[in-house]
DNA sequence: CTGCCTGCAAAGGATTTGCACTCAT
DNA sequence: ATGAGTGCAAATCCTTTGCAGGCAG
């Protein structure tokens, strides 16, 4: 069942970059895959990261290349990025939707690309022991509120991740 | 009207170096004023730029010694930082009397830290135009309590900048 | 006097860029 | 065929580190 929606994943996201106008290189479709990978497995990877995974799946593509397509992707809506402290900037498909098999339907498309920010989870990175976890959604909500009607500030909840330490390293002092 | 609480602060957190055993030296002084300053004029500075200012006013002081003084002097609990999403690491002043050594020593990274208390206060950084502003306090407060009951994480208000897109950038698109 | 702090220079690692070529469309 | 995308290598940028000497305490 997972061959399954894997393969979907990816190939909805290049039918999106289809519609683009954006080429689909070998490139292109093994960063996807070493991202769509990595979400499912709740990882959160780097570019230089990225970069390793690719060259194992498609040792022709050269580092350069994945940071240009990471950029290249990012603008074109179909990836996503969070800021970690001070661990550098994570990636993930943008692909609407999420961890659960939402709906195979090939065609699940529908409409048009999302915001092309703030449509994701927030983060929150533990500055002790680096790990990142999912934010229960909803979080910062009433912060963006507040933000909004104090200053005016569109809040993008999930394109930074929240530093703090997490259950295991606050609770044994 | 100024040049005397200009001085205090600078002199009260020197007062805190020397009882912590720290040594005072023009360099530490020098990146203790600049940032005072900036501080003063809601600025944020990155280390690369509280270099340049320090060498216009100390030029013996190296640069590397910039970044060591910075380092020594956040882990002495005199300064903090803030980590801006995409663009480094903005240094302040720590304010006196609140929080100590949050990650001072190694050790008391993951130790018995204090808690971040209401003290530092969040900011905001425009994804557009790179402006950060100081958040109205408690703005975290709800979030800080939904995670800690969700995942037991104990959220760090002022350690990373909240991104978005401000008043002047958000309007008029 | 001690050793913490500094200056210097060189190393380091991550990301970017110029250029010519290739391949997706 | 045509130019977006790529490979390669050099260049940058920011930050760190080894070492020897200097100054604060």
């Amino acid at each position: 069942m997972n061959a399954h929606t894997d393969t979907d994943r990816v190939e909805a996201t290049l039918a999106r970059l289809r519609e683009l106008g954006e080429r689909i290189t070998p490139a292109r479709q093994a960063v996807l895959r070493v991202i769509d990978a990595a979400d499912r497995a709740d990882e959160h990877l780097s570019a230089e990261h990225i970069g390793e995974r690719v060259s194992t799946l498609e040792p022709s593509v050269h580092r350069a290349t994945v940071y240009r397509t990471l950029t290249a992707l990012t603008g074109a809506g179909v990836l996503t990025h969070v800021h970690l402290g001070s661990t550098g900037t994570v990636y993930h498909l943008a692909t609407p939707g999420s961890e659960a098999a939402l709906e195979a339907s090939p065609a699940a498309y529908g409409k048009e690309v999302r915001q092309p920010h703030g449509h994701g989870h927030a983060h929150v990175q533990c500055v002790v022991c680096g790990r990142v976890q999912d934010a229960p959604s909803g979080v910062l909500d009433e912060a963006a509120g507040a933000l909004r009607e104090a200053l005016g500030f569109e809040l993008d909840t999930s394109h930074a991740a929240l530093l703090g330490r997490c259950a295991d390293c606050a609770g044994p002092a």
